[in-house]
DNA sequence: TTTCAATATGCAATCGATTGCAGAAAAATA
DNA sequence: TATTTTTCTGCAATCGATTGCATATTGAAA
């Protein structure tokens, strides 16, 4: 790779015969330009395939017209789909994305955060790493006066635009749903509760049990059991107790439940028969698994979706007065084959 | 959001009477600063909460640190490891990663190559969409004097670096493994043969049949069946033929195979006693559908630090006399209860 | 023909960080 | 003490595009 030297305003403006101002000015149609002039310019910048220095437009008007986007994982579904609903609508309007990912850990968030700043994105667009609990980095953001834009897994505390789910409400749901299907000793999986979301899912599956007249069982419920081993794990001990489960809410992720639907079909425990299971988020695969899963759909897209409407609502707006928004998507209940117990 | 003014090096210089120059060379520690006045210089940036403007600096600097990546789809499995494979191994070094959809459009993959060029990155990563038979973007970029370097999905006639897998090889040996099964009549789902990757499965299939003396049936080979839908309609229009496949080999995708399991389930096909299925990537699903589906692993995250490394390694020699390399990742097939009629 | 507005282009500063060169100060050597 | 070397800091230019202001030209209106 020979670092050749990229061609210029400059170089077209010496070309023919000109300023560096007229060309910019042709080439970005601002201003007053003769339009013989302009023809030329357009003209001289296809033959030299000349191409504009993103940097240095960008250093002078001091806006990037890119967005960052941190989410701890690229290659989960829920989050590369709230990427593409995000690209959907800036694509179009010609913004760029920038995509970290914090791998849930939270010195690396904070640097992915850092480096965003630094490269002066117009917006950042986070759903928090699992093991944040100190948003001095997104505070920061704030301060740097960059847009910050939360989602799904939020800081509460942050007076930020939000996009949530009614998480608590969509919980109560599913859980409801069990116990309509006649489960009676439901079991929880519950996320960090660090993370508000967990919390909320928490509050959903309690406030259902009260509801409906069940008794909250301590040993039923299982601390951050959020992958497939530590589902599988979770399963094998709930299955073990004396008073074993009926159904298992993994509010966690679907990978969870699919943990668990694996130690049943190992141990030969009929699902939905003998155990209800019901995951969260809608992965892909709770369609293709024997049975099907029972889960929740966040509409991910939409998320996505609303995260870069809200972005350029306030580009618009720029009203400051007002208390920042939050979008709440209303989460929907898809059961399926392993919580059918009656038709 | 009030657009605040950020804190630059002046800032900093005019609050300890000192040259911006002076605060630039204590801030990345090059050339000669006085220990006290580094360590001044370093305390008033904290405290006035200063970020380097990359910008800026990349613009004087020429060079940016930052890799583009292009991509037909963020949420494919197979991509999205990749990408996480490229930024495990680029994170370390500093360096950044756009990442850019093509949405397999030809004309969105132009724009998007385009904007990396504008953004200066040091380096472009690509693996072509599916419409694209003209490569005058990617030739660009060479003449831009960026590094571009290919994977996957390569177009063969640019002389790029290159990080490709065997594909002939894997799917002359997925064939005979099927053969091997006792299947004899192999159907072949194929992808878009402008794609080089298409056109080498496609090979490996031919060749694997001649080799263990098997005709080739015409009526077996469909077209552009890569979607789980199109999969899906493949077999249905297959297993309706009067001389049946017993054997389908999806060597575009997992999702064409699991179009071809569902409707084999459907139609009440056992697999693999009456059908074999083999699909191509090893996607998450094929290790949980019923039965489970052989595949071939492609090792995407190898593929991904492959890239870095090359990248890497090619910023170290700069020497441009050699051809440029390209390096083959060996794919595996992964042989499950799908083909598996023999114990 | 005079006057004013509209159009076209150039000049020079700006965005913020970096760096070669030069001069000054300090330290090391003769 | 004189001389050389090393260290420290400032000046000013640079990266490439943009834009306010000034000047020049053209055309239209008075």
């Amino acid at each position: 790779m020979t670092p050749k030297k990229r061609i210029t305003i400059y170089d077209i403006a010496q070309k023919l015969n000109v300023t560096a101002s007229t060309v910019s000015r042709a080439l970005s149609n601002n201003g007053y330009v003769n339009d013989a002039t302009r023809q030329l310019v357009l003209q001289t910048a296809a033959e030299l395939n000349y191409k504009r220095n993103t940097l240095a437009s960008n250093l002078r008007m001091g806006q990037t017209k890119t967005i960052g986007v941190v989410v701890p994982r690229i290659n989960q579904n829920f989050f590369s789909n709230v990427i593409a609903g995000i690209e959907d609508m800036t694509y179009e309007k010609g913004y760029n994305l920038i995509i970290c990912q914090s791998d849930e850990q939270h010195e690396k968030e904070i640097k992915c955060v850092n480096t965003l700043i630094n490269q002066h994105v117009d917006c950042i667009v986070i759903s928090v790493s699992a093991d944040s609990d100190n948003y001095d980095h997104l505070q920061n953001v704030i301060d740097q006066g960059i847009q910050l834009i939360q989602f799904d897994r939020v800081a509460e505390e942050l007076e930020t635009l939000k996009v949530i789910n009614d998480n608590e409400q969509a919980s109560f749901e599913a859980v409801s749903h069990l116990i309509k299907q006649g489960y009676k000793r439901i079991a929880l999986l519950e996320g960090p509760q660090n993370l508000s979301i967990f919390r909320q899912r928490k509050r959903g599956y309690l406030s259902a049990l009260e509801q409906h007249g069940l008794a909250v069982d301590d040993k039923l419920i299982v601390e951050k059991a959020w992958t497939r081993e530590l589902g599988a794990a979770a399963t094998r001990k709930l299955l073990g107790l004396p008073n074993a489960p009926d159904a298992i809410f993994a509010s966690t992720s679907d990978f969870a439940a699919l943990g668990v639907l694996e130690v049943a079909n190992e141990l030969k425990v009929d699902v939905p028969g003998q155990l209800g299971i019901c995951g969260y988020s809608n992965e892909d695969f709770t369609e293709i698994t024997t049975p099907s899963i029972t889960t929740i759909d966040q509409f991910s897209i939409e998320i996505g979706k609303a995260v870069a409407n809200l972005f350029f609502d306030e580009l618009k707006s720029k009203s400051t007065d007002e208390s920042p928004k939050t979008i709440n998507i209303r989460p929907e209940l898809l059961s399926r084959s392993s919580t059918l117990r009656k038709k």
